[in-house]
DNA sequence: TATTGATGTGCAAACGTTTGCTCGTTCAGA
DNA sequence: TCTGAACGAGCAAACGTTTGCACATCAATA
């Protein structure tokens, strides 16, 4: 049996009260009772019950965090460790924990978050996905839990942090437009996720501006995995008008695109040029190396955290959902995989 | 204020302790009664304090999950992500949740841990590193906690799963002895790691068994890091007599070497080759893609956490810590980045 | 000396469950 | 008609905390 703070009140001969005030700092207890209580609590090594104590004091001390679909396919893109670095960076400031709910399909995940939430076992969640079709979201603002979304909502009032995606998938093209590039294509992954949509109309938008005709656009989506953006782009690659560039929406895809280029004889950034997003570890690790855009996933967790923080408090003064959004600016870094395309000016 | 079950009680005309029951599916309440507390509580959406549960049934329903050092170091190498892949898995089976503990340094994740431990967070930890200086795992043994770690521990009377690396060591190298293969290089991680340990140990031993000389060996070891393999490797490439051979332990290091290789105006496999260790997402995608030891991650995590169950099972029934330990295969995975040596026979 | 105001501590209720025990019915068998 | 299972449900204690309130002590003030 664990020891409890009945233990400590019986040896520090006062009463669990007075154990319970000297642990939270309580003024009223004077200086030597508090020592003395001190003392023992270091000599037994006690921790007192975070179930009692939520239970009581009606905070758990922990956060959620909902993992996209099964915690399976989460893991597998290098952007969701990294995200979950930031999270965990900055909870460990605010003395706060993790619990993580995952679930193989969209009704065990749901019950494994009603699960947490009513259950009392976390003070609020973030939410990794922007899916379309996610019901859980409805679900937990009717819950009125705190929470932070990363990735912009496809609701409307709900906290979150985001990049501007649009504006980095214009950048992101303008700058191989810059180089000369006209025939760049987009390759992106569902389109049932809000940044796929939002880096294509960047593209969109920065092909617009420049009067690039559409028969020189072109637009992919698979499904963010690198597999399918092997095979999409091999297809691509074998027409006669093939691109000069691909703006690839993810990192991990664009390896695909690096393996399909080089299966086909070609080579980067000679024959093919590849920005790509998320500017994760493996980017400088390709060769060529990727240039990518930096979109700074440690931040957006971070920023996700003092977010959820700020709701909790005002959820607990009870001034209702207020909901908040926060923008972590994006940088592309050059590497190797961009080369001056047919057009190029010699000005850049 | 969230709905109780006094109130589901209340509803359906029966006392808590019935509700309790119901939901318990204790054969003593009679199916009609059954039925009503059902009716209401989906009505409701009622779903239990698991803080007050836990109180009094002494078990919460999760697990914890140590990552090594700062969770921040401990996400940039895909084993990990991988790892909890299984592990989420393999709870979500048995529906249990995960709570992560982490901390920037030891002091701070001692705490963390203590507090889910002792705070009766969680029915059991499982570790994800063996460190030669980790205190934490007295602390855990003394404590009589359920624990399994992945990775063999440097102490006794731990459970655990691991591969057999000085196996999977031995094979790799063998693997390039076969090929011709002479001047053999390793290239591991820490030392304070048993896994680095274990597969250098493999390979000596198979240098040993092919009678190869001390001369012609080369053991490195650094931090784990790509940058650090890539200038220890780089240094030794520049030696006259440099290695037509490198057993690596780690993918990740292996892009490192890759680097390095490249930069130094050789070519794998023809002038250098490479098998690594984990094959991990990204040794598919490397150019050429690397011959990887598949130390089946997802297995590793996944056992864990039935070891883990037996273990709590074991504790409830008072059986004391029994410890067990559980070796998962490895298989050499071919891909493109071995070439045959100087020394091929010819007959492989 | 009586009153007051700090100061330090204790009592007991409350948080939302689970569960051992008790109790009232009902019904079959004697 | 009486006895005693068998069945269904409720009472109340327990889990380990926190916290509003009451209380005791003591020094200072009136």
């Amino acid at each position: 049996m664990a020891v409890t703070i009945k233990e400590i009140a019986e040896r520090a001969g006062v009463s669990p009260s007075t154990v319970s005030r000297a642990l939270a700092g309580n003024p009223r207890i004077s200086a030597e009772t508090r020592a003395r209580i001190q003392r023992i609590i270091d000599e037994l090594g006690y921790h007192p019950n975070m179930n009692a104590r939520s239970l009581v004091v009606k905070s758990s001390g922990t956060i959620g965090v909902v993992l996209p679909r099964s915690g399976d396919s989460a893991f597998l893109n290098p952007f969701f460790p990294e995200v979950l670095r930031g999270i965990t960076a900055a909870l460990e400031e605010h003395g706060y924990a993790l619990l993580l709910a995952t679930g193989r399909d969209d009704a065990v995940k749901h019950e494994h978050v009603a699960r947490m939430v009513q259950g009392k076992q976390v003070d609020g969640v973030i939410l990794l996905e922007s899916r379309a079709d996610d019901h859980l979201i409805f679900y937990l603002r009717e819950q009125r839990v705190p929470m932070v979304m990363i990735g912009r909502p496809l609701l409307e009032g709900i906290a979150y942090v985001d990049n501007d995606n649009v504006l980095a998938g214009k950048e992101a093209t303008e700058y191989l437009l810059e180089r000369g590039h006209r025939h760049i294509a987009f390759l992106g992954g569902s389109l049932a996720y809000a940044v796929t949509v939002d880096r294509r109309d960047g593209y969109m938008l920065a092909m617009d501006k420049a009067g690039i005709a559409p028969a020189m656009r072109t637009v992919l989506s698979t499904d963010f995995s690198e597999e399918d953006a092997y095979r999409e782009v091999t297809d691509v690659l074998h027409r006669p008008d093939r691109p000069t560039a691909f703006v690839v929406a993810d990192d991990l895809m664009a390896l695909g695109v690096i393996g399909a280029v080089q299966s086909a004889g070609l080579t980067i950034p000679e024959d093919v040029s590849i920005v790509s997003f998320n500017n994760v570890l493996l980017s400088r690790l390709t060769n060529p190396p990727l240039t990518s855009v930096d979109i700074h996933i440690l931040d957006l967790g971070r920023k996700a955290v003092e977010m959820l923080f700020a709701l909790i408090e005002k959820s607990s003064s009870r001034v209702d959902h207020y909901t908040d959004t926060y923008i972590v600016h994006t940088q592309l870094i050059e590497r190797g995989s961009v080369s001056l395309g047919p057009f190029a000016s010699g000005n850049v």
